[in-house]
DNA sequence: ATCCGGCTTTGGTATGATAAATTTGTATTT
DNA sequence: AAATACAAATTTATCATACCAAAGCCGGAT
């Protein structure tokens, strides 16, 4: 059907050619997560093709998080991890991380949390909210020197509020800008005398309105929390330019 | 932290092993975008390895989109785009589509969405006025019988509501969520008649408040295209189930 | 100066051999 | 009979070498 004018720049490789094909099966479930992959010889055999082009095809099905690899053993379909598309994500804006970067994740922040406060306080679960208290309470025992620890369980507490939204999807999207917010807050409250006393109290009050399901309460709170961490953002870029 | 007994002989092959030295290299800009790597030949005396290891970890870094190959030519590290990162999120959403996925996108963008419009109002330029006009011009003169084209439009209608955010990690956040929606919009409203006046006149005047930098009418207006959208779209959940 | 064609560089594929890890089967021991 | 130890088979990982094909370079012919 094709090749009378045949592709100019489109000249795909063999082993992306292998990669497409065992792509599809994934796919189209011909073949299911956690089934092993004929070995590499047979595969050889039936794609007719010299090792080393299949295994170049595999390595990048396996960069792409699609199979498994283990040596001794086989290959398998991997269940897609949404860790793999996180971890592009993360590597995107790792490479892109700057001041400007930070005051768009503020931005964004502003934006999305209180609505995903509501979201939370109104689907959570008591699973959820046990959770979050776990978080508060390991808030309240942190050593007060300790930034990164510091910064890490708010970290977790936000994330939790996300997943106590129940939906997937804010997960995903907000996973990836959690995952920038410990160097953020290092760089933020690192010389901001008095900022946990306010910070511990703020949080106590979001997951107050999350335990008792009150939507605009936790909406208001978490406004306040990150209207407040955009004036000491604001402050800190003043005394350092 | 949890690592007392963990594995000794932590197996990392060879390959791989190349992979994150030359990944360190890049995120450590020692390898700027656009820099040319040294040829196969060359970085197999350097890491004094043979070709095939170094090629199954070439292999992988481009399949992640860190490196382009071209052939006869040589290998350069590329400018991570975004694209490949909402690709694996796309593969993944591919993979677990179905009516709940469905139901969490409109429930995201019920609560993103108004909020961005009312971004977009507040920090639109002209470029990105235009670009929406054009939307909505295109989607005046589109076939009424063409639903596909429809939904493209109205796709990037929506889409460049975003970017007219002028916050790019709004715009990485919604691209592949937006991806979804044609499928979905060709489920929901191939057999509802007289939508289409409703969509026209919805996103006109979307488009006038964010014209007129009217933040909180972009805002309410956005609230009732998608309350909207989520009425047809339960509805036709009641006809097929 | 321009165009052509060969030369060089560089990545793509093929093959065969060896190493290392894992699984599996077997024999020995208790 | 069950558990252990060991050896064999399977499978991936790596290496080395050779040849092919595409893209760019460069000199010579026009």
């Amino acid at each position: 059907m094709d090749e009378i004018f045949g592709k100019i720049g489109t000249t795909q490789t063999l082993s992306q050619k292998i990669e497409r094909r065992i792509e599809e099966a994934i796919r189209q479930k011909k073949l299911l997560v956690g089934a092993k992959l004929p070995s590499e010889r047979e595969l050889c055999e039936m794609f007719a093709v010299s090792r080393t082009a299949l295994r170049e095809a595999l390595r990048r099905l396996s960069a792409r998080g699609l199979i498994q690899i283990k040596k001794g053993s086989g290959m398998f379909v991997s269940e897609l991890k949404i860790g793999d598309a996180i971890e592009s994500l993360n590597l995107y804006y790792d490479l892109s991380f700057d001041n400007n970067l930070i005051s768009q994740i503020i931005e964004v922040r502003r934006v999305f949390e209180p609505e995903i406060a509501r979201m939370a306080a109104n689907n959570r679960t008591d699973k959820d909210l046990k959770a979050l208290l776990g978080n508060i309470a390991d808030l309240e025992d942190c050593d007060p020197d300790n930034t990164q620890m510091e910064a890490d369980i708010i970290n977790k507490f936000h994330l939790n509020i996300a997943k106590a939204t129940g939906n997937p999807i804010v997960i995903i999207t907000m996973e990836p800008i959690y995952s920038l917010l410990p160097r953020m807050r290092n760089l933020i409250y690192a010389n901001v005398d008095g900022e946990k006393d306010f910070t511990l109290k703020a949080h106590q009050a979001i997951l107050e309105a999350i335990k008792d399901k009150q939507g605009d309460k936790a909406f208001q709170e978490m406004v306040g929390q990150i209207n407040r961490t955009l004036e000491i953002y604001t402050q800190h870029l003043k005394n350092n330019s």
